[in-house]
DNA sequence: TGTGTAAGTAAGTGACTACTTGCATCGCGG
DNA sequence: CCGCGATGCAAGTAGTCACTTACTTACACA
């Protein structure tokens, strides 16, 4: 007999559809199947109905992972891309509210920016490895390079909803943009995919 | 004594700051030094207003133009993409926004979607040309590539406010992924600088 | 000087907002 | 069967919202 799960889930839900001014507690007790007073009896307020909700979803956020030392670059990166771009995808309409309530409500920013920086860090370290291990022939700042990947992806997650005909095909697009930025790096492309010793795929985490 | 100019630029600024719901008549009769009533005496609804204060806002929105043939892509890229990422930082919270509102608005999108199209076309235009005149030994796709770069200044632009630390120094960033993309092209870097014909700069439109 | 037009003032409408109070109900452990 | 905590229902509060009505003022032009 416990609502909170159910009154979170709507929060999240009303708000990616409204955002904060459009998410009327009456709307979040509904699409909860809930009394609007069950939600001040739990939360006390919407302001922290709606910041719990946002922190349970940035929490239960999983990103898949890049190898620690680099194995098939192609590979490990077309997956993570992919796995990067779906990400987005499915989170898009929340991402687009979130970002613009930042300014008004600053105190969103730390929770908002969790999954984009843990993302760049990760991305970043991967391509320094990659870098130190002397399989790049082109100079290049990771920093530079990694904010490129990710900010093709997503744009791409954002602005396909409104603009599907200037972005290349959404099944193909990670594996393209990632395959464009090997080549800036100066990697060799899928004709030679290296007899690497660990190809081992990136695993999964939590989902 | 006509106070359209002003209430459609004080309706601008509080919609960039407050989206729509936040834009209270209110405010913006006292953003533009005017009498509530007169808004609406002048465009009619809350909504009117607001939709002529889009349209008004895009129709003024001049972007740099790429030669229609390419001269030296160095540097007409890296004109264009700090033009554009200037743009895009210039207008960030209007554009942010315009975002989040789109789905609850859908007629809002073709106004929010002329420019980036127009951008988008622009380049993609400029690449072929590029292509066709047999500079670039890679194979790309247009598409994909004009995708990347404008992509890449659109995330920055942003996404820099909420975390400046994971992108490259504002000031050399669009030069940053601008030679990043060329060298994806297999365009020649910076050293070559071509002893081109028409090495003319791209002019601006406007403003 | 008279007239039309755009602006201002004052007051108010009905709808919606977050949030509260008081009381009845439900389900579960003792 | 009792008690207790979580829930539901009905009603209400104070505030804000977009928008209206009725009347007054200021300026342009003839």
């Amino acid at each position: 007999m416990n609502r909170r799960p159910e009154i979170l889930a709507a929060a999240a839900e009303v708000f990616a559809q409204h955002g904060f001014r459009g998410s009327t507690t009456r709307r979040i007790a509904d699409a909860a199947g809930v009394n609007e007073i069950t939600i001040f009896r739990q939360f006390g307020s919407k302001e922290a109905l709606i910041r719990e909700a946002m922190q349970h979803l940035t929490q239960s956020a999983g990103l898949m992972t890049l190898p620690d030392v680099p194995g098939d670059p192609e590979s490990e990166l077309t997956g993570w891309s992919e796995s990067f771009f779906q990400h987005l995808r499915l989170r898009s309409s929340i991402i687009r509210k979130t970002m613009s309530e930042l300014e008004e409500r600053p105190e969103m920013s730390e929770c908002a920016s969790e999954v984009p920086r843990r993302a760049s860090n990760d991305l970043c370290v991967y391509l320094a490895a990659l870098k130190r291990q002397g399989r790049i022939k082109a100079e290049f700042d990771p920093k530079t390079a990694a904010s490129m990947l990710m900010g093709t992806i997503f744009a791409d997650a954002m602005g396909r909803d409104m603009m599907p005909d200037i972005y290349p095909p959404e099944k193909k697009a990670a594996e393209m943009y990632t395959q464009l930025l090997l080549r800036a790096l100066g990697v060799e492309n899928s004709s030679h995919k290296a007899t690497n010793k660990q190809t081992k795929r990136s695993k999964q985490l939590s989902a």
